[in-house]
DNA sequence: ATGGCTGATTATATCAGA
């Protein structure tokens, strides 16, 4: 059997938190990790750092002082590729592939923009972009590229779908992350796509389950006002290999913590 | 009580995050 294990993890900002980063990989041993809001450019990037930690393998698009994603891994990466989702010149995607057995897994590592204050397409161009991050991705994963291949898609996707994806799902039905036009075309591509949401394959959809707390509580692990905003689908030829989620909570009492915590997921091939 | 915070920037206030 061959065991793969994957962590996506918006770590705002790579450079402030690579002792965070060392410690996760020491402690977790992915084989892959996707990283989002890097917040620096390429020649930025702590490459050598994490290379000395067994992490040879380093795909980046970064941008300076914002968004920026990266995939750092343990087994090469084959046919790196960026896309510039609605042409705006921002670094919001990484794709990579990795071998296991036989099979070609083709990784996609995305920050979907976050949307700003205002529900209103009309009067916030930052909701606007979002929604058509939406739907170019929505047409994106029903095109050629990703027919007939085994595909995971990981990343900060800015969105809670599900009602216990956020700890009050009446107050939030009107603020960014988790209003019905996103959460509805964020259901629309993991249903006509026929994807695996990981972490609520493996969790009841009645059981709240966060990946994001904000710094602005007094005390986040009391007030415990989550949403899930980071997310692992995968093809539906790569069910049969799910083994297990791990969703590291602890991460966000860490020193100087992201607002983030590591997901990860392990298939068993 | 969703913003009370956090990070980056040719900084000392502004933008962005969500």
């Amino acid at each position: 059997m061959v065991r793969l294990k994957i962590t996506t993890w918006n770590i705002n900002s790579v450079r402030l938190r690579m002792p965070l980063v060392a410690n996760f990989l020491a402690a977790n041993a992915p084989d892959v990790l996707c990283l989002q809001e890097t917040k620096c450019r390429d020649a930025e990037f702590p490459l050598s750092e994490i290379r000395k930690l067994g992490y040879e393998h380093i795909a980046i698009n970064g941008q300076k002082g914002y968004h920026g994603v990266a995939i750092v891994s343990r087994v090469p990466l084959e046919d790196v590729d960026r896309k510039g989702f609605c042409d705006m010149g921002d670094a919001r995607h990484i794709a990579a592939s990795v071998r296991v057995n036989d099979r070609s897994i083709r990784l996609h590592n995305f920050y979907i923009p976050a949307g700003g204050d205002e529900a209103k397409p009309e009067i916030n161009p930052k909701f606007a972009h979002k929604l058509s991050f939406l739907d170019e991705m929505h047409e994106w994963t029903r095109s050629d590229e990703l027919a007939g291949r085994d595909t995971i898609l990981v990343g900060d996707f800015n969105i809670a779908p599900y009602e216990h994806d956020v700890w009050s799902h009446k107050s939030l039905l009107s603020v960014v992350s988790h209003t019905p036009v996103e959460t509805d075309k964020l259901k629309l591509i993991l249903k006509d796509g026929d994807w695996v949401d990981a972490l609520r394959h493996f969790t009841p959809a009645d059981e709240k389950l966060y990946t994001w707390w904000s710094y602005r509580a007094a005390d986040w692990a009391k007030a415990n006002k989550g949403r899930r905003l980071d997310h692992i689908w995968t093809s539906a030829s790569l069910g049969s290999t799910l083994s297990s989620i791990d969703i590291l909570r602890e991460a966000r009492g860490w020193e100087r913590p992201s607002d983030h915590v590591p997901v990860s997921l392990t298939l068993d091939f």
